[in-house]
RNA sequence: GGUGAGGUGGGUGAGCGGCUCAAACCAGUAGUUUGCUAAACUGCCGUACGGGUUAAACUGUACCGAGGGUUCGAAUCCCUCCCUCACCGCCA
């Protein structure tokens, strides 16, 4: 969430900020900072009671050392007085805290200059597009098709097993997505990302610290017996790790990588979106996530972005790398470059990675922080990214690099994927 | 799941109603001293939210797993929950 000091030194400027996101509400700025200011007035008007009470009590047990019992007893009848008007202060203390803590959860992540305006996927900034689209054969058919051919994946079987969007892969359509996890953990590990299992289930407070609640909540799976969420991304479960930690600042950057299944209940997707390995309920992603030095963040991005671009071209998939504009952002995010690869049999562009910074929008929700040079304590910044989406990705290749009777497999999978996928 | 023992500052660990604004040791840090390595000694060494200041100093409140309660006063007593460890049971 956003710092409320910060809503204070530049309300006017936030408000600008905030709607470049096209948030709406912006009068909950001002209500926040009025709220803060009186719960500073109720603190101190707390304080000062409590302090008379505190010293009163310690008078009270050396009269009674001292066998002054009266006047004990006397100094006991004001405390009581005295706590009896904390109670109102107390409750009403403790309405202006969960009504100030309620509001600014509302506010998004305010979007960095470099956010372009707009509503929607339209407005999105396409920075770069690298990798050459193939010439296919005019019967060239689309991934679910290949799926079925060289049976690959099996999507009504899973739909038996469970529902739509849970695909089974057998074969070697299995072979290929494990093949593709090892090598996308392996290109991570080498760039040093320390690689991490995290359990694939959380609680609330770590949905809450990374942003998915409130925002999200009918997005996820709930597994209500155990108050569990089924995890997003693996985004959740690693970069709450660091909840409530205080680093040094040698300590950063620190940088992890995860591979988990993500789970997405998708609701409201519909038609073409959800053809075929497009958009599931269920798939399989390796993340990265770093932790770094505040004033890094927007170094340690552009890293990250060559980190994914140089994995596609590894690929050799064409892609196009897209600065995503302020209505079509994440919630906690402050920037984000999405990937699309261009998937060749369907002739569009599909999402396989999403690099954001958060700055300190996840941090101060999760009290990650560090001592800076100065030996002040500071907020870290986070940011992650796929690398990458293996649903799409697996796509990708089916379609882009298919022949009459073969799948070609990417150079770097040689190492991985031991055998040919033919007929 | 059962039974028992516990959860105290970065770590170990004392305290079990006011003498604790949480002892001591270790680690960390600054300094002093001694040819070097090293040792000894001295000081400092939590977080959050307020007040205060240009910034500090200084200062108020809260925090001893979490939340309630008893009391003038709670790390300490009571209740509920969570977690850890040990043993037993079950199980990949």
């Amino acid at each position: 969430m956003l710092q409320v000091s910060v809503l204070k030194q530049k309300p006017d400027w936030v408000k600008e900020r905030l709607a470049v996101k096209n948030f709406k509400q912006l009068e909950l700025v001002d209500e926040i900072i009025a709220l803060d200011d009186e719960r500073k007035k109720l603190q101190s008007e707390f304080d000062a009671l409590q302090s008379k009470i505190n010293a009163s009590s310690k008078d009270i047990g050396k009269l009674m050392a001292a066998k002054n019992i009266n006047e004990a007893n006397g100094l006991k009848a004001s405390v009581a007085e005295w706590k009896a008007s904390l109670e109102p202060i107390k409750q009403q203390s403790a309405e202006v805290e969960k009504k100030l803590n309620d509001t600014l959860v509302l506010l998004p992540n305010l979007p960095s200059e470099s956010v372009p305006k707009g509503f929607s996927a339209d407005d999105n900034l396409n920075i770069k597009e690298g990798g050459a689209k193939p010439e296919l054969a005019a019967d060239a058919l689309p991934h679910w098709e290949l799926a079925k051919k060289y049976k690959l994946i099996d999507f009504e079987l899973g739909t038996k097993i469970t529902g739509s969007g849970f695909p089974i892969y057998t074969g070697n359509g299995a072979r290929l997505q494990r093949a593709l996890i090892q090598y996308f953990l392996d290109y991570n590990g080498e760039a040093g990302y320390k690689e991490i299992i995290p359990p694939f289930m959380v609680n609330a407070d770590s949905a809450f610290a990374t942003g998915q609640l409130p925002d999200k909540e009918g997005q996820m799976y709930f597994v209500t017996e155990d108050q569990f969420y089924l995890i997003p991304t693996s985004e959740v479960p690693v970069t709450n790790m660091y909840r409530d930690v205080i680093l040094k600042q040698d300590e950063l950057p620190i940088k992890m990588t995860a591979y988990s299944p993500c789970f997405r209940r998708e609701a409201g997707s519909y038609g073409k979106d959800v053809r075929g390995l497009n958009r599931l309920h269920q798939f399989e992603k390796v993340e990265i996530v770093q932790i770094v030095q505040a004033e890094k963040s927007y170094e340690v991005l552009d890293e990250m972005v060559a980190h994914v671009e140089g994995l596609l071209q590894s690929l050799q998939l064409p892609y196009r790398i897209l600065r995503l504009c302020g209505g079509d952002m994440g919630f906690a995010s402050a920037l984000t470059y999405d990937f699309e690869v261009f998937s060749a049999a369907q002739k569009r562009w599909l999402e396989v990675s999403s690099v954001s910074n958060f700055e300190s929008y996840q941090t101060n929700r999760l009290k990650c922080r560090y001592k800076n040079a100065e030996g002040k304590m500071q907020l870290a910044h986070t940011l992650n990214g796929s690398s990458l989406a293996l649903p799409r990705i697996l796509a990708c290749i089916l379609e882009n690099n298919q022949t009459e009777n073969s799948i070609k497999m990417p150079a770097p999978l040689k190492d991985y994927f031991k055998g040919e996928i033919n007929q």
